[in-house]
DNA sequence: ACACGACCCTGTTCGC
DNA sequence: TGCGAACAGGGTCGTG
């Protein structure tokens, strides 16, 4: 579920709620996600402040005032959910302890934030904020999307010679950090570019309308609070929106949506993951 | 170096 | 209604 819009969306709920706050306590309710906690994860949390929640490809990053940054990856299934009973927050209450309630910070003021994560294929670690860069799963990040630095020569660069279908270059987390599954095939789609085709075959007209397609399905989710499948939820328990304004995920066997096209949605697979994609109007 | 499949784990949906 | 198979937005690892 969570690609860069979606993770966006929390660490936006999460600023008003934990910036300048301090954890009163971490309830840490069993030993590993994806990979086991760090070392006396609980005790290091507690007690320390918030000082900024930023985000990096996929990943949610707080940093707090210990000279340490809490670094949060929601998998697949990971769900983050700010809960409060004071008058003075506008979070709904707090709700008994539900199953894959894995991690749970006590926030002054009677807030509390919930990782919750059926799969367990989240991530949670504990880092020297100096060595932030170095962590072995920030260091090989493209860069971001909606940044300068990702642009036509750069993007040209990177995938020029591979051999893959550029649906799977554009998963790749090293040629751009964040895109997933959805946006990849959303992208595609606006840029009326096969998702087959090889990343040789791309040429530079191509290239250059991927760029600005690529930044506007990511901006259009982030305003529209992301896309709720399954149960996402913004951390405030509302739904995001963009799933209304797909245009071919999860849309098999639906008339492809670009004016006068006529072409039906189809659904493949590709290293494994399902594309979705229009074969009369990409190319 | 690159590209692909298997794998991690649980929950939901679909076909029989 | 029950049951197994297929599938799901993530990434890592081993193999060829």
């Amino acid at each position: 579920m969570p690609e860069l819009p979606e993770v966006e969306t929390v660490c936006r709920g999460l600023r008003p709620a934990l910036l300048g706050k301090q954890i009163a306590r971490a309830d840490v309710n069993r030993a590993d996600l994806r990979w086991p906690f760090p070392d006396n994860f609980a005790s290091r949390l507690c007690g320390a402040r918030v000082r900024d929640i930023r985000r990096r490809a996929k990943y949610i990053l707080a940093e707090l005032d210990t000279h340490e940054t809490l670094i949060i990856h929601l998998g697949m299934s990971g769900r983050v959910l700010i809960s409060g009973t004071s008058p003075t927050t506008m979070y709904r209450e707090h709700r008994a302890a539900g199953a894959h309630d894995h991690v749970v910070l006590h926030i002054e003021g009677d807030v509390r934030v919930t990782y919750n994560d059926p799969r367990r294929f989240g991530v949670m670690d504990l880092v020297q904020t100096r060595k932030l860069n170095e962590h072995r799963l920030l260091k090989d990040a493209g860069p971001e999307p909606l940044g300068n630095a990702f642009n036509e020569q750069y993007l040209e660069a990177a995938i020029n010679g591979r051999r893959s279908p550029v649906k799977s270059a554009l998963l790749d987390q090293q040629v751009v950090a964040g895109l997933g599954n959805i946006y990849v095939c959303e992208s595609l789609f606006r840029a009326r570019i096969s998702p087959k085709r090889l990343c040789q075959n791309l040429g530079s007209r191509r290239i250059s309308r991927l760029i600005p397609n690529i930044r506007d399905v990511l901006q259009e989710a982030i305003e529209a609070g992301g896309s709720s499948l399954q149960d996402f939820r913004q951390v405030d328990g509302e739904l995001g929106y963009f799933q209304h304004n797909f245009e071919v995920y999860d849309r098999e066997g639906h008339p492809c949506r670009r004016n006068d096209c006529g072409g039906t949605v189809r659904r493949i697979v590709q290293s494994g993951r399902s594309t979705f994609y229009c074969a009369t109007c990409q190319r």
